[in-house]
DNA sequence: CGGGACGTTGATAAGTATCAACGCCCGTGG
DNA sequence: CCACGGGCGTTGATACTTATCAACGTCCCG
């Protein structure tokens, strides 16, 4: 499908592109180093599978670009995503034996992993690792608790533009453009995926898809292209109340 | 609408009935000393709000006893409830000033209180109080991930058995009953909580608790007394590939 | 006795799923 | 080089689940 792409053998932590936001972020630069020794990168194709549910799992990690997912499949092959990894998320649950979730790359994935049982080790040492742990984890909390609102109670056209609001925000922090009133990205997903992050049929996302675009709060451009040239008319279809972070 | 109860004034941490479960659970005696300066203890009644929303709080604390919700309303009223809180559960969040939630008492409730700066003095300065918070934050981000399956691809009837096994299993752990293959408990939430956990509507709600009655699965005692005589039945109907916990 | 909170049940409407057909794009192999 | 096939996406017709609107019952308390 994709060519195999030559891994990066090593890049410098002081380097790196998510120095400043991954689980790594708070460090001092002898913490840095000794995280730079029991690190190594990882990649995975477009599709292809990081983890499977219940297996396991001696590695913890972040994403260092690209995307990948986490969902979780029931018996009789429903399945519900249950987060979205930008680069910086951290995979892998310190403390635990198998995987919890399948983890899936839905792009080219670079994965920047640490062995569990050093890096539970350094946990116990640097308390600033473990700090910054516990607060992406309060973070990824509130944002699972956002999500039980938009798969709860908002309609299909909500849902959609919920997500959209998301992941437009999500890119502007990355790439520091939070204030700009339009955005452009290439969605990650298909609609397949979109519809088992939403509890949709895929059916439904590709018919409010439609939807948003015949009445303009989005333009397509070929099948993952995204430009919202509004962005608070997009948020304002998702119901929120909060803006979501933009243009506070 | 109920007797204003006496405070308890104040309760030794070692006879505390959630001491090895909250968040004091790791803390050696000379730690609980600390905390038990810090502590004091805040009684509600049923119905009563906790906080609200974006209020600033200016603590955090345990359920000792009772049932308190968490949930966010969007602007047009809709409301999903988001969390729930039993004994020995985890409220507020250090670091951040305001309530993210309406966090609702939804039984007569009693929490132990920390005022939220010595608290978070604390933490940095007794891993073991950050230790467990980082567990429980884990497990309360594992548990939102399992509701989300729930909101996002379970029917109804799924969803009313779902919220029934979970507060099954959460009462069994509780009481140290776990193996039981029968339960019974005191439904802590009306039926229109229930509706606004499972993002349904009070009357689907009413109807599908009747058609498990009807059914068998389940007795009502009243309008709130519940009795399973046998819990895969209801993990079954559930329709979930683990069983929760029970019966392991 | 009246009123209000809570719960149940019925009739109907609305939203989304399901089943099905078709279009586009791109890589592969004859 | 072109035809084929598969992955992905769109659109339509219809079925089904759940929401909505409404009536009524029960219990408890003033």
């Amino acid at each position: 499908m994709h060519k195999l792409k030559t891994p990066e053998l090593h890049v410098e932590c002081s380097a790196c592109p998510i120095r400043h936001r991954a689980v790594c972020s708070r460090c001092e630069s002898d913490e840095l180093s000794q995280l730079e020794e029991i690190k190594y990168y990882r990649n995975f194709q477009a599709g292809q599978t990081v983890v499977w549910s219940d297996d396991p799992m001696d590695f913890v990690g972040s994403v260092v670009s690209g995307v990948a997912t986490l969902s979780q499949t029931m018996e009789d092959g429903r399945t519900q995503m249950v987060g979205l990894l930008l680069p910086s998320d951290f995979v892998g649950r310190p403390g635990r034996r198998g995987a919890a979730y399948d983890v899936t790359a839905t792009s080219d994935l670079v994965m920047c992993c640490f062995r569990k049982k050093p890096f539970e080790k350094l946990m116990t040492e640097t308390p600033h690792i473990a700090q910054r742990l516990l607060e992406m984890t309060l973070d990824e909390l509130d944002a699972a608790r956002e999500w039980m609102v938009v798969l709860g109670r908002k309609t299909a056209r909500e849902k959609i533009a919920s997500l959209l609001s998301i992941i437009a925000r999500r890119y502007a922090v990355l790439e520091d453009r939070q204030s700009a009133r339009s955005a452009s990205f290439d969605l990650p997903l298909t609609r397949e995926a979109m519809a088992d992050y939403l509890g949709l049929t895929l059916e439904t996302v590709s018919r409010q898809m439609s939807a948003l675009k015949r009445d303009g709060t989005i333009i397509l451009e070929g099948k993952r292209g995204i430009v919202v040239r509004d962005m608070s008319r997009l948020i304002e279809e998702a119901g929120d109340d909060s803006d979501g972070g933009f243009l506070v």
